[in-house]
DNA sequence: CTCGTTTTATGATTTTAATCATAAAATGGA
DNA sequence: TCCATTTTATGATTAAAATCATAAAACGAG
């Protein structure tokens, strides 16, 4: 809960975890989200700062938790752990550096094709007959490009229309 | 340069970098200012991926530069030097969270603020009998904030009236 | 000291996404 | 299978920041 101070180290196991914030209009901002073998949370954790963003368990998850002091240890003890760590900071950083300059200098069809095809390399998106399904909602991807879902719902069909993507039944494929 | 692909690990030993990118109009999105003892560009290091953003001295500036292959090796072997890259990269994903949340569903009044108090914890803002010195100018503080040189000017004015800030002979001081 | 450039400034106008209103379709739990 | 909730959808209107225009002040290289 945005707020708290760090205590644990947390990997999924299984399951889906949703980082978001809100503002005081109640409007969300979706910070990640995070899938079985990744962990979330770490930068408050090493800063002993506290937790700038929210994270919830959107379906039945299971979660690994490790205490402050044992994961900083298993660090220090085992140099090829922090190299998995600093990948995966890396990784978020680089999302976060991409889609910040999407979001502040570029058009609603720049910033969602952007989140979708980020998403093809790094969300679990499927890839069937029809493409891959981009398997967020509407305003999923809104509250992750800070769009409005009815600019988002617009966007989407300009995008269609102009074949960058397919709506089949609702679901938008790339 | 944006596009390119990393081979060095680069830390700052005395100047200012500004990394940013532009969109298709010209319009600057600023990533981050860094300053001596900061490294930058690793994220794309450690993913062999293109740089996603444009990096620049904006004063004389040196620079230490490591190949990556010494620089891999030194995090292999030195499991103290890891913990600093973790701790640096921490830090930049915290700024960057909090500024996306900031970008996307606040006001410039509030985003403005945002980034002035994320500045005196961590650029190096000095402290005179007026407050802090907050030494960006007005065209930085749009770049940063995804807002326009004539909105942050104006909304710098609106928070000089509330009391949030002040404005000595052009400068602003919180 | 000069002159070109950058920075700060202000007013008028426009554009674009947000907002508001409404509803059909789909989904999912009881 | 029923019903409440969520998701997708569309049109009309509004609001807010961008854009456009212009200029004074400050800065800095030579």
């Amino acid at each position: 809960e945005e707020g708290n101070l760090p205590l644990h180290y947390y990997q999924i196991i299984s399951g889906e975890v949703k980082m978001s914030n809100y503002n005081d209009d109640g409007r969300e901002f979706i910070q990640g989200i995070f899938y079985n073998g990744q962990s979330f949370g770490e930068p408050p954790l090493f800063l002993n700062q506290k937790y700038p963003a929210n994270a919830i368990a959107v379906e039945n998850t299971e979660i690994f938790i490790l205490l402050k002091e044992n994961f900083m240890k298993l660090l220090e003890d085992n140099p090829k752990v922090s190299i998995k760590i600093i990948e995966n900071l890396a990784q978020r950083l680089y999302y976060k550096s991409v889609m910040a300059a999407e979001i502040s200098t570029h058009e609603p069809e720049h910033r969602v094709l952007k989140l979708i095809d980020h998403g093809i390399a790094y969300f679990n998106f499927q890839k069937d007959k029809n493409g891959y399904l981009i398997n967020f909602t509407r305003q999923q991807i809104g509250d992750l490009t800070g769009l409005r879902v009815e600019t988002v719902i617009r966007t989407i069909k300009t995008l269609e229309k102009k074949g960058e993507l397919k709506i089949i039944n609702r679901k938008v494929y790339r």
